[in-house]
DNA sequence: TTCTCCCATCGATAATCTTCGATGCTAAAG
DNA sequence: CTTTAGCATCGAAGATTATCGATGGGAGAA
């Protein structure tokens, strides 16, 4: 238990495997673009958008927004549903913590 | 600004210029050396930690903690005060607010 | 001053990451 | 069945990063 003067607990009394998770989460946050796709993810109707959407916005080819988008999911911070042609993606509860 | 179901207002809400300072924390959070100086630093007594102390527990060179400590006080994530020989580094504002 | 300790900076190397185009896969449309 | 639309995966090129040893600078001790 890491106690800061703002009596306030860090998040930093995590095991070490926890830890090179949350890393995972901060890196995977650690790019503007992947940044850029979490925000317009939570602004979408619905709180969830899919690639045909989201690729536009970023100037970036489709493979590559697929890509940072896999590697949210990696991270735990998407969720990713199929429905017919299309993969909607979406916040994971993880993500609304962290993103406060 | 950007609402989720809970309630909760995402610091998403910023301008472009601040999107990427935003990422740039979280880049310099998502190296699991990094993360653990920062837990380390949060841990010390008064909160504050020199470098000779941290070393050891990283088991890394020396001036390679001496670069880590440099990018996370790039990102406004640790302050530096020298007293002496020794360089003190502390939690920033920000790094308490992310790391809730 | 000279020596020692603490830390930052530099140059180099190996690993990782970002991005792309090309290709493959799956589901719906025709 | 054939075609099309939406995504994922693959392989490669260029950029960025993590790490080290060596070196330099500054503060205090001798």
């Amino acid at each position: 238990m890491y106690h800061l003067g703002v009596s306030k607990t860090l998040t930093l009394t995590k095991s070490p495997k926890t830890i090179s998770s949350l890393a995972e989460q901060y890196k995977a946050l650690g790019d503007v673009t992947r940044l850029s796709l979490m925000m317009a993810v939570a602004a979408s109707e619905g709180a969830e958008a899919c690639v045909c959407d989201l690729t536009p916005d970023t100037g970036l080819a489709q493979s590559t927004v697929s890509h940072h988008l896999k590697l949210l999911v990696d991270a735990d911070l998407l969720e990713r549903s199929q429905r017919g042609k299309w993969a909607f993606y979406s916040l994971t509860p993880a993500a609304k913590k962290l993103l406060t």
